[in-house]
DNA sequence: ATCTGCTCTGAATTATTGTTCACTTCTTGA
DNA sequence: TCAAGAAGTGAACAATAATTCAGAGCAGAT
Protein backbone atom coordinates (compact mmCIF):
# COMPACT_ATOMS: atom_id res chain seq x y z
CA UNK A 1 0.00 0.00 0.00
CA UNK A 2 1.07 3.36 -1.07
CA UNK A 3 -1.13 5.57 1.34
CA UNK A 4 -1.90 5.35 5.03
CA UNK A 5 -3.79 7.83 7.12
CA UNK A 6 -1.49 9.82 8.18
CA UNK A 7 -2.27 11.78 12.25
CA UNK A 8 -3.41 14.89 9.91
CA UNK A 9 -5.39 13.28 8.07
CA UNK A 10 -7.47 11.58 10.91
CA UNK A 11 -7.87 15.05 12.37
CA UNK A 12 -9.27 17.01 9.15
CA UNK A 13 -11.62 13.86 8.96
CA UNK A 14 -12.78 14.85 12.53
CA UNK A 15 -12.97 18.20 12.16
CA UNK A 16 -15.30 17.86 8.88
CA UNK A 17 -17.55 15.53 11.07
CA UNK A 18 -17.64 17.63 13.91
CA UNK A 19 -18.40 20.51 11.38
CA UNK A 20 -21.33 18.64 9.77
CA UNK A 21 -22.77 17.81 12.97
CA UNK A 22 -22.33 21.42 14.48
CA UNK A 23 -23.81 22.71 11.14
CA UNK A 24 -27.24 20.68 11.39
CA UNK A 25 -27.24 21.67 14.89
CA UNK A 26 -27.39 25.23 13.96
CA UNK A 27 -29.74 24.63 10.96
CA UNK A 28 -32.11 22.62 14.34
CA UNK A 29 -31.41 25.66 16.45
CA UNK A 30 -32.49 28.05 13.74
CA UNK A 31 -35.04 26.43 11.59
CA UNK A 32 -36.09 23.49 13.45
CA UNK A 33 -35.70 19.81 11.76
CA UNK A 34 -37.35 20.94 8.69
CA UNK A 35 -34.29 23.00 8.30
CA UNK A 36 -32.05 20.14 8.78
CA UNK A 37 -31.71 18.96 4.91
CA UNK A 38 -28.92 17.94 3.54
CA UNK A 39 -28.13 20.25 0.56
CA UNK A 40 -27.96 23.80 2.87
CA UNK A 41 -26.27 21.54 5.40
CA UNK A 42 -23.30 20.63 3.31
CA UNK A 43 -23.03 24.34 2.14
CA UNK A 44 -22.89 25.41 6.15
CA UNK A 45 -19.77 23.01 6.58
CA UNK A 46 -18.36 24.12 3.36
CA UNK A 47 -18.47 20.47 1.62
CA UNK A 48 -20.40 18.71 -0.73
CA UNK A 49 -23.61 17.06 -0.88
CA UNK A 50 -22.11 13.99 -1.24
CA UNK A 51 -19.84 14.46 0.89
CA UNK A 52 -22.02 14.26 3.91
CA UNK A 53 -22.42 10.75 2.57
CA UNK A 54 -18.95 9.96 3.67
CA UNK A 55 -19.74 10.21 7.19
CA UNK A 56 -23.08 9.53 7.93
CA UNK A 57 -24.64 6.41 6.20
CA UNK A 58 -28.00 8.76 5.79
CA UNK A 59 -30.01 11.42 6.89
CA UNK A 60 -31.88 9.71 9.39
CA UNK A 61 -27.99 8.59 11.10
CA UNK A 62 -26.81 12.32 10.90
CA UNK A 63 -30.19 13.66 12.91
CA UNK A 64 -29.47 10.63 15.50
CA UNK A 65 -26.55 11.34 16.69
CA UNK A 66 -27.42 15.08 16.54
CA UNK A 67 -30.14 14.07 18.97
CA UNK A 68 -27.81 12.10 21.14
CA UNK A 69 -25.54 14.65 21.26
CA UNK A 70 -27.76 17.60 22.17
CA UNK A 71 -29.47 15.09 24.67
CA UNK A 72 -26.04 13.90 26.47
CA UNK A 73 -25.26 17.89 27.13
CA UNK A 74 -28.40 18.23 28.73
CA UNK A 75 -28.36 15.33 30.36
CA UNK A 76 -24.80 16.53 32.01
CA UNK A 77 -26.13 19.83 32.70
CA UNK A 78 -29.00 18.32 34.68
CA UNK A 79 -26.78 15.64 36.56
CA UNK A 80 -24.30 18.83 37.49
CA UNK A 81 -27.23 20.85 38.54
CA UNK A 82 -28.75 18.16 41.13
CA UNK A 83 -25.48 16.72 42.17
CA UNK A 84 -24.72 20.42 43.47
CA UNK A 85 -27.92 20.39 45.47
CA UNK A 86 -28.21 20.14 49.58
CA UNK A 87 -30.39 17.65 49.61
CA UNK A 88 -33.12 15.59 47.69
CA UNK A 89 -35.77 17.83 47.09
CA UNK A 90 -33.31 20.53 46.21
CA UNK A 91 -32.17 18.38 43.81
CA UNK A 92 -35.52 17.64 42.50
CA UNK A 93 -36.40 21.12 41.91
CA UNK A 94 -32.94 21.44 40.53
CA UNK A 95 -33.12 18.59 37.82
CA UNK A 96 -37.07 20.35 36.97
CA UNK A 97 -35.77 23.99 36.70
CA UNK A 98 -32.46 23.11 34.81
CA UNK A 99 -34.91 21.24 32.07
CA UNK A 100 -37.11 24.05 31.97
CA UNK A 101 -34.33 26.87 31.53
CA UNK A 102 -32.57 24.76 28.74
CA UNK A 103 -35.97 24.14 26.87
CA UNK A 104 -36.62 27.98 27.07
CA UNK A 105 -33.09 29.23 25.84
CA UNK A 106 -32.71 26.94 22.53
CA UNK A 107 -36.69 26.24 22.22
CA UNK A 108 -36.81 25.51 18.24
CA UNK A 109 -33.88 22.95 19.06
CA UNK A 110 -35.65 21.73 21.85
CA UNK A 111 -38.70 20.80 20.15
CA UNK A 112 -36.65 19.52 17.34
CA UNK A 113 -35.01 17.26 19.58
CA UNK A 114 -38.27 16.02 20.96
CA UNK A 115 -41.11 16.47 19.05
CA UNK A 116 -41.27 18.04 15.50
CA UNK A 117 -42.27 16.27 12.55
CA UNK A 118 -39.18 15.34 10.25
CA UNK A 119 -39.38 12.83 7.52
CA UNK A 120 -36.74 10.45 8.53
CA UNK A 121 -37.34 7.55 10.88
CA UNK A 122 -35.23 8.88 14.26
CA UNK A 123 -37.76 7.47 16.52
CA UNK A 124 -35.24 4.92 18.12
CA UNK A 125 -32.97 7.90 19.41
CA UNK A 126 -35.46 10.47 20.22
CA UNK A 127 -36.56 7.52 22.60
CA UNK A 128 -33.52 7.13 23.99
CA UNK A 129 -33.11 11.04 24.43
CA UNK A 130 -36.24 11.12 26.34
CA UNK A 131 -36.03 8.14 28.39
CA UNK A 132 -32.60 9.74 29.72
CA UNK A 133 -34.07 12.80 31.03
CA UNK A 134 -36.89 10.82 32.27
CA UNK A 135 -35.00 8.02 34.12
CA UNK A 136 -32.78 11.26 35.57
CA UNK A 137 -35.91 12.75 36.68
CA UNK A 138 -37.26 9.67 38.02
CA UNK A 139 -34.05 9.04 39.87
CA UNK A 140 -34.25 12.07 42.05
CA UNK A 141 -38.10 11.56 42.54
CA UNK A 142 -37.39 8.27 43.73
CA UNK A 143 -34.72 9.61 46.28
CA UNK A 144 -37.03 12.49 47.40
CA UNK A 145 -39.79 9.47 48.10
CA UNK A 146 -36.81 7.44 49.91
CA UNK A 147 -36.07 10.41 52.12
CA UNK A 148 -39.44 10.86 53.31
CA UNK A 149 -40.51 13.84 51.85
CA UNK A 150 -42.65 12.75 48.90
CA UNK A 151 -45.83 10.19 49.24
CA UNK A 152 -44.92 7.11 47.46
CA UNK A 153 -45.95 6.72 43.49
CA UNK A 154 -45.15 5.76 40.20
CA UNK A 155 -42.51 7.52 39.88
CA UNK A 156 -41.70 6.78 36.18
CA UNK A 157 -45.19 7.66 35.28
CA UNK A 158 -44.82 11.06 37.19
CA UNK A 159 -41.62 11.68 35.60
CA UNK A 160 -42.81 11.13 31.87
CA UNK A 161 -45.89 13.74 32.75
CA UNK A 162 -43.33 16.19 33.85
CA UNK A 163 -41.30 16.22 31.15
CA UNK A 164 -44.47 16.40 29.23
CA UNK A 165 -46.28 19.39 31.34
CA UNK A 166 -42.39 21.26 31.10
CA UNK A 167 -42.22 20.91 27.18
CA UNK A 168 -46.00 21.93 26.45
CA UNK A 169 -45.74 24.75 28.70
CA UNK A 170 -42.21 26.01 27.62
CA UNK A 171 -41.64 25.15 24.06
CA UNK A 172 -44.91 23.88 22.66
CA UNK A 173 -46.88 25.74 20.46
CA UNK A 174 -48.79 27.67 22.55
CA UNK A 175 -45.91 28.86 24.51
CA UNK A 176 -45.69 32.73 24.72
CA UNK A 177 -43.46 33.81 22.29
CA UNK A 178 -41.55 36.43 24.02
CA UNK A 179 -38.23 35.51 24.33
CA UNK A 180 -36.86 38.86 24.64
CA UNK A 181 -38.01 39.44 28.07
CA UNK A 182 -36.27 37.81 30.38
CA UNK A 183 -38.52 38.40 33.23
CA UNK A 184 -40.89 36.89 31.88
CA UNK A 185 -38.96 33.65 31.18
CA UNK A 186 -37.86 33.44 34.50
CA UNK A 187 -41.48 34.22 35.65
CA UNK A 188 -42.76 30.83 33.15
CA UNK A 189 -39.61 29.11 34.52
CA UNK A 190 -40.45 29.36 38.48
CA UNK A 191 -44.31 28.63 37.67
CA UNK A 192 -43.94 25.82 36.00
CA UNK A 193 -41.56 23.98 38.48
CA UNK A 194 -43.77 24.95 40.98
CA UNK A 195 -46.50 22.99 39.18
CA UNK A 196 -44.21 20.27 38.78
CA UNK A 197 -43.17 19.92 42.20
CA UNK A 198 -46.84 20.11 43.76
CA UNK A 199 -47.57 17.07 41.05
CA UNK A 200 -45.60 15.29 42.65
CA UNK A 201 -46.45 15.52 46.48
CA UNK A 202 -44.17 18.97 47.43
CA UNK A 203 -46.48 20.96 49.50
CA UNK A 204 -47.31 24.36 48.41
CA UNK A 205 -45.07 26.32 51.07
CA UNK A 206 -42.22 24.38 50.56
CA UNK A 207 -42.73 24.20 47.34
CA UNK A 208 -42.49 27.84 46.71
CA UNK A 209 -38.88 27.73 48.61
CA UNK A 210 -37.87 25.26 46.34
CA UNK A 211 -38.22 26.75 43.06
CA UNK A 212 -36.66 29.97 43.98
CA UNK A 213 -34.03 28.25 45.74
CA UNK A 214 -33.30 26.57 42.29
CA UNK A 215 -33.88 29.54 40.03
CA UNK A 216 -30.73 31.18 40.57
CA UNK A 217 -28.33 27.97 39.99
CA UNK A 218 -29.95 27.51 37.21
CA UNK A 219 -30.18 30.74 35.06
CA UNK A 220 -26.71 31.31 35.86
CA UNK A 221 -25.07 28.06 34.45
CA UNK A 222 -27.32 28.95 31.29
CA UNK A 223 -25.25 32.48 31.30
CA UNK A 224 -28.79 34.38 31.11
CA UNK B 1 -80.35 24.51 -17.68
CA UNK B 2 -81.30 21.38 -17.93
CA UNK B 3 -79.56 20.09 -14.64
CA UNK B 4 -80.17 21.26 -10.93
CA UNK B 5 -78.78 19.60 -8.04
CA UNK B 6 -81.82 17.23 -6.75
CA UNK B 7 -82.37 16.56 -2.88
CA UNK B 8 -81.09 13.11 -3.68
CA UNK B 9 -78.17 14.19 -5.26
CA UNK B 10 -77.08 16.65 -2.22
CA UNK B 11 -77.43 13.73 -0.34
CA UNK B 12 -75.16 11.70 -1.86
CA UNK B 13 -72.54 14.73 -2.28
CA UNK B 14 -73.04 15.09 1.94
CA UNK B 15 -72.52 11.26 2.24
CA UNK B 16 -69.07 10.80 0.21
CA UNK B 17 -67.78 14.29 1.64
CA UNK B 18 -68.11 12.33 5.29
CA UNK B 19 -67.09 9.25 3.76
CA UNK B 20 -63.38 10.78 2.93
CA UNK B 21 -63.43 12.33 6.23
CA UNK B 22 -64.43 9.04 7.91
CA UNK B 23 -61.75 7.22 5.84
CA UNK B 24 -58.96 9.95 7.03
CA UNK B 25 -60.41 9.19 10.47
CA UNK B 26 -59.68 5.54 10.87
CA UNK B 27 -56.53 5.93 8.87
CA UNK B 28 -55.30 8.11 11.67
CA UNK B 29 -56.40 5.66 14.20
CA UNK B 30 -55.08 2.91 12.63
CA UNK B 31 -51.67 4.38 11.08
CA UNK B 32 -51.37 7.41 12.59
CA UNK B 33 -51.14 10.40 10.59
CA UNK B 34 -48.83 8.80 8.27
CA UNK B 35 -51.30 6.93 6.98
CA UNK B 36 -53.52 9.89 6.00
CA UNK B 37 -52.06 9.61 2.62
CA UNK B 38 -54.74 10.88 -0.33
CA UNK B 39 -54.81 7.34 -2.64
CA UNK B 40 -55.22 4.76 0.43
CA UNK B 41 -58.14 7.06 1.14
CA UNK B 42 -59.76 7.44 -1.82
CA UNK B 43 -59.68 3.46 -2.04
CA UNK B 44 -61.07 3.32 1.78
CA UNK B 45 -63.90 5.89 0.89
CA UNK B 46 -64.27 4.03 -2.18
CA UNK B 47 -63.35 6.70 -4.44
CA UNK B 48 -60.79 7.88 -6.92
CA UNK B 49 -57.71 9.54 -5.58
CA UNK B 50 -58.95 13.15 -7.49
CA UNK B 51 -62.27 12.43 -6.58
CA UNK B 52 -61.21 13.53 -3.05
CA UNK B 53 -60.02 17.14 -4.50
CA UNK B 54 -63.87 17.78 -5.65
CA UNK B 55 -64.60 17.38 -1.65
CA UNK B 56 -61.25 19.29 -0.04
CA UNK B 57 -58.85 21.74 -1.72
CA UNK B 58 -55.75 19.39 -0.49
CA UNK B 59 -54.67 17.48 2.00
CA UNK B 60 -53.98 20.37 4.27
CA UNK B 61 -57.25 20.81 4.24
CA UNK B 62 -58.68 17.50 4.51
CA UNK B 63 -56.35 16.68 7.69
CA UNK B 64 -57.23 20.27 9.28
CA UNK B 65 -61.18 19.47 9.26
CA UNK B 66 -60.31 15.91 10.67
CA UNK B 67 -58.62 17.52 13.48
CA UNK B 68 -61.25 20.11 13.62
CA UNK B 69 -63.96 17.59 13.86
CA UNK B 70 -61.68 14.91 16.14
CA UNK B 71 -61.57 17.78 18.48
CA UNK B 72 -64.99 19.13 18.54
CA UNK B 73 -66.13 15.46 19.94
CA UNK B 74 -63.54 15.54 22.39
CA UNK B 75 -64.62 19.30 23.55
CA UNK B 76 -68.00 18.34 23.83
CA UNK B 77 -67.16 15.45 26.20
CA UNK B 78 -65.32 17.24 27.83
CA UNK B 79 -67.70 20.00 28.72
CA UNK B 80 -70.41 17.46 29.52
CA UNK B 81 -68.30 15.89 32.18
CA UNK B 82 -67.51 18.60 33.33
CA UNK B 83 -70.94 19.99 33.77
CA UNK B 84 -72.64 17.30 35.22
CA UNK B 85 -69.85 17.23 38.37
CA UNK B 86 -71.32 18.62 41.54
CA UNK B 87 -69.12 21.36 42.28
CA UNK B 88 -65.56 23.41 40.56
CA UNK B 89 -63.35 21.03 41.65
CA UNK B 90 -65.10 17.99 40.71
CA UNK B 91 -65.56 19.48 37.23
CA UNK B 92 -62.14 19.96 37.03
CA UNK B 93 -61.22 16.48 38.03
CA UNK B 94 -63.77 15.46 35.78
CA UNK B 95 -62.20 17.41 33.15
CA UNK B 96 -59.04 15.95 33.46
CA UNK B 97 -59.97 12.69 33.90
CA UNK B 98 -62.34 12.76 30.64
CA UNK B 99 -59.15 14.22 28.78
CA UNK B 100 -57.18 11.19 29.77
CA UNK B 101 -59.75 8.92 28.85
CA UNK B 102 -60.12 9.95 25.65
CA UNK B 103 -56.36 10.19 24.80
CA UNK B 104 -56.08 6.76 25.35
CA UNK B 105 -59.18 4.91 24.11
CA UNK B 106 -57.55 6.55 20.94
CA UNK B 107 -53.60 6.70 21.26
CA UNK B 108 -52.77 6.66 17.67
CA UNK B 109 -55.55 8.88 16.62
CA UNK B 110 -54.59 11.73 19.75
CA UNK B 111 -51.30 11.15 19.00
CA UNK B 112 -51.61 12.46 15.11
CA UNK B 113 -54.38 15.26 16.14
CA UNK B 114 -51.74 16.58 18.45
CA UNK B 115 -48.56 16.13 17.84
CA UNK B 116 -47.34 13.62 14.98
CA UNK B 117 -45.35 14.67 11.54
CA UNK B 118 -47.17 15.74 9.03
CA UNK B 119 -45.96 16.47 5.59
CA UNK B 120 -48.25 19.55 4.90
CA UNK B 121 -48.82 22.47 7.28
CA UNK B 122 -51.62 21.99 10.02
CA UNK B 123 -50.08 23.75 12.57
CA UNK B 124 -53.06 26.53 12.40
CA UNK B 125 -56.12 23.68 13.06
CA UNK B 126 -53.53 21.71 15.71
CA UNK B 127 -53.28 25.00 17.20
CA UNK B 128 -57.13 25.67 17.45
CA UNK B 129 -57.38 22.21 18.68
CA UNK B 130 -54.76 22.62 21.44
CA UNK B 131 -56.08 25.77 22.22
CA UNK B 132 -60.06 24.97 23.10
CA UNK B 133 -58.92 22.20 25.49
CA UNK B 134 -56.41 24.14 26.67
CA UNK B 135 -59.01 27.12 27.40
CA UNK B 136 -61.40 24.40 28.56
CA UNK B 137 -59.18 23.37 31.31
CA UNK B 138 -58.13 27.03 32.04
CA UNK B 139 -61.43 27.86 32.89
CA UNK B 140 -62.55 25.35 34.92
CA UNK B 141 -58.79 25.78 37.49
CA UNK B 142 -60.34 29.76 37.41
CA UNK B 143 -63.74 28.51 38.77
CA UNK B 144 -61.96 26.51 41.12
CA UNK B 145 -59.58 29.64 42.01
CA UNK B 146 -62.16 31.84 42.52
CA UNK B 147 -64.19 29.49 44.59
CA UNK B 148 -61.26 29.62 46.95
CA UNK B 149 -60.16 25.78 45.92
CA UNK B 150 -56.97 26.57 44.55
CA UNK B 151 -54.76 29.39 45.03
CA UNK B 152 -54.19 32.11 42.50
CA UNK B 153 -52.32 31.18 39.19
CA UNK B 154 -51.24 31.53 35.87
CA UNK B 155 -54.59 29.21 35.02
CA UNK B 156 -53.35 29.15 31.09
CA UNK B 157 -49.94 28.07 31.32
CA UNK B 158 -51.12 26.00 34.32
CA UNK B 159 -53.78 24.44 31.62
CA UNK B 160 -51.10 24.00 28.95
CA UNK B 161 -49.12 21.96 31.61
CA UNK B 162 -51.94 19.79 32.42
CA UNK B 163 -52.46 18.98 28.98
CA UNK B 164 -48.79 18.28 28.61
CA UNK B 165 -48.44 16.30 31.39
CA UNK B 166 -51.51 14.25 30.23
CA UNK B 167 -50.24 13.71 26.76
CA UNK B 168 -46.46 12.75 27.19
CA UNK B 169 -47.94 10.30 30.02
CA UNK B 170 -50.45 8.67 28.10
CA UNK B 171 -50.19 8.78 24.57
CA UNK B 172 -46.58 9.79 24.23
CA UNK B 173 -43.66 7.73 23.14
CA UNK B 174 -42.60 6.73 26.59
CA UNK B 175 -45.95 5.62 27.67
CA UNK B 176 -47.03 2.03 28.61
CA UNK B 177 -47.85 -0.38 25.55
CA UNK B 178 -50.52 -2.09 27.34
CA UNK B 179 -53.61 -1.37 25.35
CA UNK B 180 -55.64 -4.32 26.37
CA UNK B 181 -55.31 -4.36 30.54
CA UNK B 182 -58.43 -2.32 31.20
CA UNK B 183 -57.01 -2.34 35.20
CA UNK B 184 -53.71 -0.51 34.08
CA UNK B 185 -55.43 1.28 32.10
CA UNK B 186 -57.53 2.88 34.55
CA UNK B 187 -54.50 2.90 37.31
CA UNK B 188 -52.77 5.55 34.60
CA UNK B 189 -55.64 7.96 34.17
CA UNK B 190 -56.04 7.99 37.98
CA UNK B 191 -52.45 8.43 38.62
CA UNK B 192 -52.34 11.06 36.37
CA UNK B 193 -55.22 13.10 37.00
CA UNK B 194 -53.65 12.63 40.62
CA UNK B 195 -50.47 14.23 39.49
CA UNK B 196 -52.41 17.50 37.85
CA UNK B 197 -54.45 18.10 40.34
CA UNK B 198 -51.97 18.21 42.84
CA UNK B 199 -49.63 20.07 40.18
CA UNK B 200 -52.49 23.27 40.12
CA UNK B 201 -52.71 23.06 44.24
CA UNK B 202 -55.20 20.54 45.41
CA UNK B 203 -54.31 19.05 48.82
CA UNK B 204 -52.83 15.47 48.67
CA UNK B 205 -56.19 13.93 50.25
CA UNK B 206 -58.31 15.93 48.67
CA UNK B 207 -56.99 14.91 45.20
CA UNK B 208 -57.33 11.39 46.30
CA UNK B 209 -61.38 11.61 46.72
CA UNK B 210 -61.69 13.36 43.37
CA UNK B 211 -59.80 11.36 41.24
CA UNK B 212 -61.85 8.08 42.91
CA UNK B 213 -64.92 10.60 41.90
CA UNK B 214 -64.12 11.42 38.11
CA UNK B 215 -63.24 8.03 37.22
CA UNK B 216 -66.15 6.16 36.79
CA UNK B 217 -68.51 8.39 35.16
CA UNK B 218 -65.31 8.92 32.29
CA UNK B 219 -64.41 5.52 31.79
CA UNK B 220 -68.37 4.40 31.80
CA UNK B 221 -69.00 7.57 28.81
CA UNK B 222 -66.26 6.20 26.91
CA UNK B 223 -67.90 3.11 27.00
CA UNK B 224 -64.68 0.99 28.79
C1' DA C 1 8.06 13.12 -10.15
C1' DT C 2 4.77 9.92 -10.22
C1' DC C 3 1.82 6.21 -9.11
C1' DT C 4 -1.71 4.58 -5.96
C1' DG C 5 -5.54 4.90 -3.44
C1' DC C 6 -8.45 7.82 -0.57
C1' DT C 7 -11.51 11.81 -0.42
C1' DC C 8 -14.45 15.23 -2.47
C1' DT C 9 -17.61 16.84 -5.84
C1' DG C 10 -22.24 18.03 -7.60
C1' DA C 11 -25.13 16.93 -11.35
C1' DA C 12 -28.08 13.19 -12.25
C1' DT C 13 -31.03 9.69 -10.34
C1' DT C 14 -34.60 7.86 -7.41
C1' DA C 15 -38.44 7.67 -4.66
C1' DT C 16 -42.37 9.33 -2.71
C1' DT C 17 -46.78 11.70 -2.89
C1' DG C 18 -49.75 15.45 -3.66
C1' DT C 19 -52.17 17.39 -7.48
C1' DT C 20 -54.08 18.01 -12.18
C1' DC C 21 -56.96 17.30 -16.20
C1' DA C 22 -58.75 15.21 -20.50
C1' DC C 23 -62.02 11.95 -20.70
C1' DT C 24 -65.93 8.92 -19.12
C1' DT C 25 -70.07 8.24 -16.65
C1' DC C 26 -74.10 9.75 -14.49
C1' DT C 27 -78.18 12.88 -13.53
C1' DT C 28 -81.69 15.96 -14.79
C1' DG C 29 -85.30 18.19 -17.35
C1' DA C 30 -87.56 18.56 -21.75
C1' DT D 1 -84.68 9.44 -25.68
C1' DC D 2 -81.52 13.03 -25.74
C1' DA D 3 -78.80 17.25 -24.83
C1' DA D 4 -76.43 19.79 -21.21
C1' DG D 5 -74.04 20.08 -17.41
C1' DA D 6 -72.17 18.01 -13.16
C1' DA D 7 -69.46 14.44 -10.84
C1' DG D 8 -66.08 10.81 -11.03
C1' DT D 9 -61.89 8.64 -12.84
C1' DG D 10 -57.01 7.39 -12.74
C1' DA D 11 -52.98 7.76 -15.35
C1' DA D 12 -49.80 11.38 -16.01
C1' DC D 13 -47.44 15.27 -13.97
C1' DA D 14 -44.89 18.11 -10.60
C1' DA D 15 -42.32 19.10 -6.70
C1' DT D 16 -39.34 18.05 -3.15
C1' DA D 17 -35.34 16.07 -1.18
C1' DA D 18 -32.60 12.14 -0.16
C1' DT D 19 -29.15 9.41 -2.30
C1' DT D 20 -25.74 7.79 -5.79
C1' DC D 21 -21.58 7.60 -8.61
C1' DA D 22 -18.23 8.57 -12.29
C1' DG D 23 -14.77 11.49 -12.51
C1' DA D 24 -11.60 15.31 -10.40
C1' DG D 25 -8.47 16.46 -6.86
C1' DC D 26 -5.22 15.33 -3.02
C1' DA D 27 -2.07 13.04 0.15
C1' DG D 28 1.38 9.67 0.98
C1' DA D 29 4.95 6.48 -0.33
C1' DT D 30 8.84 5.40 -3.38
Amino acid sequence: MVYRRTHQVVKRLAARRSAILAAARNAAAEGGMAAVQIAPIAVRANVAAGTVYRYFPSKADLISELIADVSRDELSAIRRAADSAPGPSSALAAVVTTVAVHALSQRKLAWGILAEPVDVDVTASRLASRRAVVDEIAGRIDAAVRAGHLPAQDTNLAATALLGALHEALVGPLAAENTDDAGKLRDAVQTVTLLALRAVGVMDARARGLVVQAALPAMAAAGA
